[in-house]
DNA sequence: CGGAAGATCCACT
DNA sequence: GTGGATCTTCCGA
């Protein structure tokens, strides 16, 4: 059926720019693993990075290393990078190949597999609201995601987008981007969006 | 080759 | 609300 939520979205979809790719993820669904051991989230917070003309972005300045080189591939293929020495983040690329455009999947809801994430996570109380993937290094962790998926193509190592149900536009909250205070003018810019008012997002709250 | 800063999280106060 | 943990990456010298 056409409106299957579990539809993988096509690869038309990231290539779009980043802030409209970031702002129609909200309430998609991300997919990982086989069948039989599935985890599936419900996004609920991302921030679109721009690329060259973003001083917050990775790419910024039109800037090649060996870290960021996947957020040059086609959209759709998966940007992930350490941070902190110690947490993972997952970005999509989006727009077109070269650009540098990415966005940060920065929380989400489960909608299957949580118990598998909680054990991930190694929590040690009884989870309270945005524990278990209320933000980009906890999404990783719930998720097992590292290095190893860094670079992978779209669909490759049975991840992928499916289509959820978007949310309206009433229901979505935008404001400055998490952290890159460091970025001048660019860190005011409006590109982190949420699902208003949901319990999973990251702090600051929008 | 060294230093500094980072797209974060957690425990503690 | 604050600071510590912890280490990779990058840039300048």
């Amino acid at each position: 059926m056409p409106n299957d939520p579990w539809r993988p979205l096509p690869s038309s979809f990231f290539a779009r720019a980043a802030p409209a790719v970031a702002r129609d993820l909200l309430g998609r669904y991300l997919v990982l693993g086989a069948e039989r051991d599935r985890q599936v989230v419900r996004l609920v917070e991302t921030e679109a990075y721009l690329g060259a003309t973003d001083r917050a972005s990775h790419a910024w300045g039109g800037r090649r290393t060996a870290r960021n080189a996947s957020l040059y591939l086609a959209p759709g293929h998966l940007y992930v990078y350490f941070i902190y020495g110690m947490h993972f983040c997952l970005n999509v690329v989006a727009g077109a190949a070269g650009q540098g455009g990415a966005v940060l999947l920065r929380a989400g809801e489960a909608v299957r597999g949580g118990e598998g994430m909680a054990a991930r996570r190694r929590l040690r109380r009884e989870p309270r609201a945005g524990d278990l993937l209320g933000g980009p290094g906890k999404l990783c962790q719930a998720l097992g995601i590292d290095r190893a998926f860094d670079g992978m193509a779209p669909g490759e190592g049975a991840l992928w987008f499916a289509a959820g149900e978007p949310v309206l536009p009433a229901d979505v909250a935008s404001g400055a981007r998490v952290g890159v205070g460091y970025a001048g003018e660019a860190a005011a810019w409006p590109l982190r969006f949420a699902v208003r008012g949901h319990p999973e997002v990251s702090r600051p709250r929008l």
